[in-house]
DNA sequence: GTAGTTGTTGACAAGATTGTTCATAGTGTT
DNA sequence: AACACTATGAACAATCTTGTCAACAACTAC
């Protein structure tokens, strides 16, 4: 209700302070955007926000700021806090999604193409720290489901391949479950390495700017020769 | 001082509701503990929250509801709350570190027991939810330093008994490099089992309680070959 | 130009959270 | 028993955060 007052919402303007005037009302230009680029802008603010703070540390007030309106248009666009917390995690997902099996389909599996494909998921995962996020999401347990990386395809996939190869080759067979957890452990080192990749490494006593690229190299020969190896 | 006022404050007690009276006056037995059992209950309920809901989502008012006092005296023992949270964290981490330290030294190297090391690191990482502490920590950048799990120790150990283990059997000796590779790739899967390993494995297609102990056991096997063969 | 639609905003409300104050009530000491 | 010491809690203050509301302003349609 609010049933009153009937209006003072005094001069409105108000301006800040300063300017005494009487009809000079400098006031604010006010952009107006249609509802997708707000939308859009707002998005993508809080996507740093949720990079940086994790989803818990989005806060209404400082994603508007950092677009550049006022916080009640967020509410506007996005209903409540909540909805918006929910779109941005979406959002993320589905992109994590998408560039994770880009990355994987466009290896064929050969040896050169396994490392650039280690590379690539490594580098989905770092870059705008969308590693950040999924690890974010898994201990708030606000997982959006659904849109989970499928790892039971790439499984699949690998193991098809694998399968064929070692026939090639004469080796006898590996089971399903031998590929799965290589591809676990895969999943769970770039995605730790994307996270705290650097902290660990240096830790160990591995310095150098190359620190990280070098253990995936070497994660590489590990797992290639586990997958093609005696 | 106290100077003050002569005191109103009223009558103070006034109960609650209820009572009318004048002497009558339920109250309630306040409790009173010496100050170090007082924090270390504070801190016990304290280190739930971190575990559940990370540094950020630590309140005065639930863990002084979790030990049954009030919050004033959760922050009459600590001063503020960032103190009350760093205390927390300092305290886990020296756990963890404690733990890992035991959980390794425990184990002399052989291959039995090298599998009982992984399990006991897992199980510290695991229970009471140390594991999502420090990927907590690790997120938001609390990083109490120093506690860090010093690795640098592990691999110099793991390097010398391996060094020792070739050198026996006629092996070519292995740079600390691939045995720092080599402790950085177990701390990342042990670590990222702890975090979102059923997840992980469920999401993989390996169902089955036992699937976390089984890859374990895998990641075992590839670890021993590694450090071993060739 | 006028009217309708809709993005935008200032002001306010309600709730949560940290921190302060002071009186009260256990505990121990003399 | 009287006293000092200190843990405790009720009430309060200050700040922050989400959400509501009504008015304003930009744009479109007629």
């Amino acid at each position: 209700m609010s049933t009153t007052t009937d209006k003072i919402v005094g001069n409105t303007g108000t301006c800040d302070v300063g300017d005494v005037s009487t009809s000079r009302r400098p006031k604010k230009p006010r952009v107006r955007r249609d509802a997708e680029s707000a939308r859009a802008l707002i998005l993508e603010a809080a996507e740093k926000r949720l990079v940086s703070s994790g989803p818990a540390g989005i806060r209404l007030q400082e994603v508007a700021a950092d677009v550049g309106v006022s916080h009640p248009t967020v509410l506007h666009h996005f209903g409540s806090r909540e909805a918006l917390v929910k779109a941005v995690c979406s959002r993320a997902l589905e992109s994590i999604h998408r560039q994770l099996i880009e990355a994987i389909e466009a290896s064929s599996g050969d040896e050169a193409h396994l490392s650039a494909m280690l590379d690539a998921v490594f580098d989905a995962l770092t870059k705008s720290g969308r590693g950040r996020v999924l690890m974010w999401l898994a201990l708030e347990g606000e997982s959006v489901d659904s849109a989970d990386v499928r790892l039971a395809d790439v499984v699949d996939a690998t193991h098809a391949m694998r399968k064929a190869k070692r026939n090639e080759k004469g080796l006898k067979p590996k089971t399903r479950e031998d590929t799965a957890h290589v591809v676990v452990l895969a999943a769970l080192a770039l995605l730790g390495s994307s996270v705290l990749g650097r902290t660990m490494l240096t830790n160990a006593g591995l310095e150098g700017d190359d620190a990280g690229a070098r253990f995936r190299a070497w994660l590489t020969r590990v797992l290639l020769r586990h997958l093609d190896g005696e």
